[in-house]
RNA sequence: GGUGAGGUGGCUGAGUGGUUGAAGGCGCACGCCUGGAAAGUGUGUAUACGUUAAUAGCGUAUCGAGGGUUCGAAUCCCUCUCUCACCGCCA
């Protein structure tokens, strides 16, 4: 949620930025609305009080023995009134509260202006891809053979866009997840949590997956939902609290399955292991003081890229544009690993910082010894990285002229010494 | 799934319809006391929203959540939810 003074004292300046992310604000009605909303609560607030105090003094009246009914006469007369003011004004919240809950946060400044994908900016590139002096397999091709990549078994176990692992192939995609958990729980400081892989639609919300996207989550019997990604039960853990100053940050690691319905993109990536219902993603999440979070933002990409680079793999970093940011993002930089089978950079990484928008959602704050009343913290997340990508990254990358596949070093020891799988 | 007992402020713990946003205690902050500290003692100590230049006042809301009864609800009624105990089932 944008911080609702920003929609009152600079409610244009306001309404362009949003329009730079390709959101609409009908200013006009949004003018209307808080019109009508501060004439209606000062009522209505006014009314209760007056209604509060008669009560009282019913009360005070009733000890002494005397008559309370002029008092209740009076009283009378103010409560339908009251009513009428109360579901007035109930209305017109609710009517803000779906515009707040479904504007996005706005992009930092140094956010390239733009409108979708072709307007992102390339911020650096690292790794040269290796130069094959044979014909480069794709995933698909690598692991239909002897290499263990079944996407016929599992689409007849559930349909399209699942996959499964056997084998050595099962194992690296294990070992991968084991590595990323130790680097980033021992090189770069966060704390491993196992979490719930299904939670509310209040936790949802907090991180702002709900209500606007309602349609790209899969959503159970009994009303819970199964997470997207692990940003939403880690961020949320600090849902609803006040931490203390000193205890920032907060840095916390995962691993989990991420589900998601993938609706509207359909025929998109439709083979291989690119784009799933299901995948496996270490999530790094930090929750920090205001004054760091854009420095945070820097740090917790060069965690993402140190796993990228441990393995060898050749990636650019881009900051993404206006337009196609996520909804909670102020600022995103996307790692794109190099995949030779398609001989482009894809998407691994996505690192945001949402300042304090989801904070806002979940009111998750800080106390400074300093400042009397409690601060919305500074929330980022980061995938470091999609398990699923990484493999068909490492697969790609490290494959030889006989099919087989190197193991980089730094995968080695999680795989039992295998230098090579075939 | 069944039965029972419960959810009150940072913590603990009173409170079954009327100045209760909420006693007492602990903790914390500031002061007094002290050579210094402890002990003792005094004062203060929730959050959100609105109004406002204001983190000053003032107002509204909040005792798990949502509804209801009432002039008035932490207190009465209904639904949901979570916790604990026992039974059943189960990795």
């Amino acid at each position: 949620m944008l911080n609702p003074q920003l929609l009152r004292s600079d409610l244009e300046a306001t309404a362009e930025k949003l329009a730079h992310r390709g959101y609409p604000l009908d200013i006009e009605k949004w003018q209307q609305l808080e019109t009508s909303r501060k004439a209606i609560q000062i009522e209505t607030e006014a009314l209760q009080n007056k209604r509060t105090t008669i009560s009282k003094s019913i009360g005070q009246a009733k000890a002494k023995g005397e008559d309370i009914q002029p008092l209740l006469d009076e009283v009378a007369q103010i409560g339908e009134t009251l009513e009428h003011s109360k579901s007035q004004l109930k209305d017109i919240l609710l009517q803000m509260e779906q515009v707040t809950l479904y504007t996005p946060n706005l992009a930092d400044e140094s956010v390239p202006l733009g409108k979708d994908e072709a307007d992102n900016v390339e911020v650096r590139v690292c790794g040269i891809p290796k130069v094959f002096d044979f014909e480069v397999k794709n995933h698909v091709q690598l692991g239909e053979k002897q290499l263990g990549l079944d996407a016929e078994s599992a689409a007849n176990l559930s349909g399209s866009r699942f996959t499964l692992l056997t084998g050595e192939v099962a194992q690296m995609h294990r070992a991968l997840s084991q590595f990323m958990l130790d680097m980033h729980t021992q090189k770069h400081g966060y704390k491993e949590f196992y979490v719930p892989y299904m939670v509310n639609a209040q936790t949802m919300q907090g991180s702002g997956q709900l209500p606007k996207f309602a349609d790209d989550a899969f959503i159970t019997e009994d009303d819970r939902y199964l997470i997207p990604t692990a940003e939403v039960p880690l961020t949320n853990l600090v849902a609803d609290s006040i931490i203390e100053e000193q205890d920032l940050p907060i840095k916390m690691t995962a691993h989990t399955p991420c589900f998601r319905r993938e609706a509207g993109s359909y025929g998109k990536d439709t083979k291989g292991m690119i784009r799933q219902h299901q995948f496996d993603k270490v999530e790094m999440v930090q929750i920090v003081h205001p004054e760091n979070s854009f420095q945070a933002l820097e740090e917790m990409t060069s965690h993402a890229e140190a796993i990228l680079q441990a393995l060898d793999l050749p990636y650019k970093v881009i900051v993404l544009c206006t337009g196609d940011m996520g909804f909670s993002a102020t600022k995103t930089y996307d790692l794109e690993v190099w995949v030779p089978g398609e001989n482009t950079y894809r998407e691994i990484s996505s690192c945001s910082n949402c300042t304090d928008f989801q904070a806002r959602r979940m009111q998750a704050r800080f106390r400074s010894p300093d400042v009397k009343k409690p601060q919305l913290v500074h929330t980022l997340n980061g995938s470091g990285l999609a398990v699923g990508r990484t493999l068909i990254a490492v697969m790609e990358n490290h494959q030889n002229t006989d099919g087989s596949i190197s193991v980089p070093p730094a995968l080695q020891p999680y795989m039992g010494g295998k230098t090579q799988i075939n």
